[in-house]
DNA sequence: CTGAAAGCGCTTACAG
DNA sequence: CTGAAAGCGCTTACAG
């Protein structure tokens, strides 16, 4: 690593500034600057003098610089429980992957659920000055005071705060219709729902559709059949073992993501029950992996990746176009459910 | 978002300065910075009142400022394959998390393997002057003139350019010897790679273990055993079926990583043929569903998660401490062979 | 077509 | 214990 840069002089850490450009190239900084920004007002000689040695010189612009001048970053944050849970993984490549198509680069705080470490990570990014926000939310409280522009992803506030955030979800209460219906369908007269979190509204959402759902089979609605807890393997197969010790099948389960359905599929197993004669399985997010189980899973397909995808440019028109600030954005994905071996 | 903000006199995109403290408490700026980094040269009164200013005002340190008149930035530059892939989401949580706690922000870039994407990530780093760059490499070429401490995590340089870098990476020719003996020992007389691309070290290193294995078997080395590709289930899953069109089973197979595996599981289970009997599987990796799926894998761990704590924790020494920059960094992680069903 | 000057928000010698 | 001043690297009116 050294070689190289002793050579031209420059030790590690060292940065070529206009500066430097200009004392070279025997002009003012201030030429410099505009011959590299490829304004008109510079003449095509000086403009490839000055580029030429830019080049040499291995000059990159010191974007921290630019940033405070202009008063604004091409940084987005972004907010989420948890970076490897497949379903947060395939978003943040979907915003990452656009962001940087536009030009802007992209910070990754994860909460773990946790809203003082949702605190925190808010706080650096206001720090950093980001141009705007993409948050999972966790408490929505932690976001009243941001001043940037900020959209949450596919879960929304509500209750009384309704309506005051910029929101892109997901049709979680109709992927819970689709999956419940679907598994009454199949045959089975009871129907449990592992569902995620509490605090959630996409939670709150898939309890409707739930509903919904039982309400026009005319099966009475029964609390002891819903499940509240945390979007993992180890959450689905213990929790299946739970309604193992209170149910005897046949029924159905919806889980309100495929990492929990994989591990109430590890459950069955193990009891040598039958997916899906005597239990049947939907998921729901539809992750890869999901088509290359043994047993190959139903599930509620919801793109995370265009949740990512919509979510970078819409916040960048929020921040780029000024008079945009004033709209709102609320956007639904639909879902849609993908029938394979489970049930 | 407005309501809390206007009642302060604050609109969307403002922010509060050292200035405006200082206005309010009828002080210098001087003194405000002062105060707040508490310093020892400012009367505790003076501190408490400015503390409180700030506070009410939601003062939030402008880092851009900071790092361009200190020269110095908390952020650390990740360059990936695919924040998408769970090896490298792993570990990517791990840098996060460790990044977090020491107080530093992390920007990700995905690269897809391709060098020109990496050398646009790369640029973008540079403009943005991170502190340090965690690498998994795709051109070790890219890396030459980097003025940054930079450390290659999972893969470094091989060929003429090795030990220019700093590197920690797992033992990858430990770990195929581990899996290549392993199915050895379990009776499989033909023993197939599905390894990475050609162009990693960690390829190539794996070829090592895997030759090494055969050869104390006294088994002739076969260069039509050995596949090379993505890591992906698809390509697992093409794979295995390419070699079922040249080889008849009982043999062997080692996968350079889970998702490989899972792919070639999922191909045996169509061709109806039996995981251990017929096929031997043996993954890399051990990602969590690895102890989900219907066959259990045995496969080599190797701690992606460890692999990001520890590249933090070495990058912040270089960033640091000016001295240990001239160290060179060298970690191997050692592997553990997880015998499980599929073998 | 080009340059001198101001200023973004911060920190830190230096002076008092 | 406190403040005036310089300067980090950049951009942009303003003047010529």
């Amino acid at each position: 690593m050294k070689g190289i840069l002793f050579s031209m002089g420059m030790g590690e850490g060292e940065q070529v500034t206009l500066h430097d450009i200009a004392r070279e190239a025997g002009t003012s900084v201030t030429t410099v600057s505009r011959a590299l920004q490829g304004k008109p007002d510079i003449s095509e000689n000086t403009k490839i003098k000055i580029k030429a040695i830019a080049e040499r010189l291995g000059y990159v612009p010191n974007v921290q610089a630019r940033a405070l001048r202009l008063n604004r970053t091409k940084v987005l944050g972004i907010i989420n429980p948890d970076n490897s849970s497949p379903y947060f993984a395939t978003l943040i490549k979907g915003i990452e992957e656009t962001a940087r198509g536009l030009n802007y680069s992209v910070l990754v705080g994860n909460t773990g659920n946790r809203p003082e470490v949702e605190r925190e990570v808010l706080l650096t990014f206001t720090a950093m000055r980001v141009a705007g926000i993409l948050g999972i939310p966790t408490d929505v409280g932690n976001y009243y005071d941001l001043k940037v522009p900020l959209i949450f992803l596919l879960r929304h506030e509500y209750g009384n705060e309704a309506r005051r955030f910029n929101s892109i979800i997901t049709n979680d209460a109709r992927g819970a219709y689709f999956a419940t219906s679907h598994l009454l369908i199949k045959g089975k007269k009871t129907i449990f729902i592992i569902n995620g979190s509490k605090y959630f509204s996409s939670t709150f959402d898939r309890m409707e559709g739930y509903r919904k759902a039982l309400e026009e089979a005319g099966i009475p609605y029964n609390e002891k059949c819903v499940y509240y807890g945390e979007s993992s393997m180890e959450h689905g197969y213990k929790t299946l073992n739970l309604i193992l010790n209170e149910a005897v099948p046949p029924f159905g389960v919806f889980c309100s993501s495929d990492l929990i359905a994989i591990g109430a599929m590890r459950a069955v197993k193990e009891k040598k029950l039958k997916i899906p004669e005597d239990i049947s399985i939907v998921g729901n997010d539809d992750i890869e992996i999901a088509s290359y189980l043994d047993i190959l899973l139903t599930t509620v397909k919801h793109s995370s990746y265009a949740v990512g995808v919509l979510g970078v440019e819409h916040i960048v028109k929020l921040i780029e176009q000024p008079n945009a600030a004033r709209q709102s954005i609320k956007v639904v994905l639909e879902p849609e459910l993908i029938i394979r071996q489970s049930t």
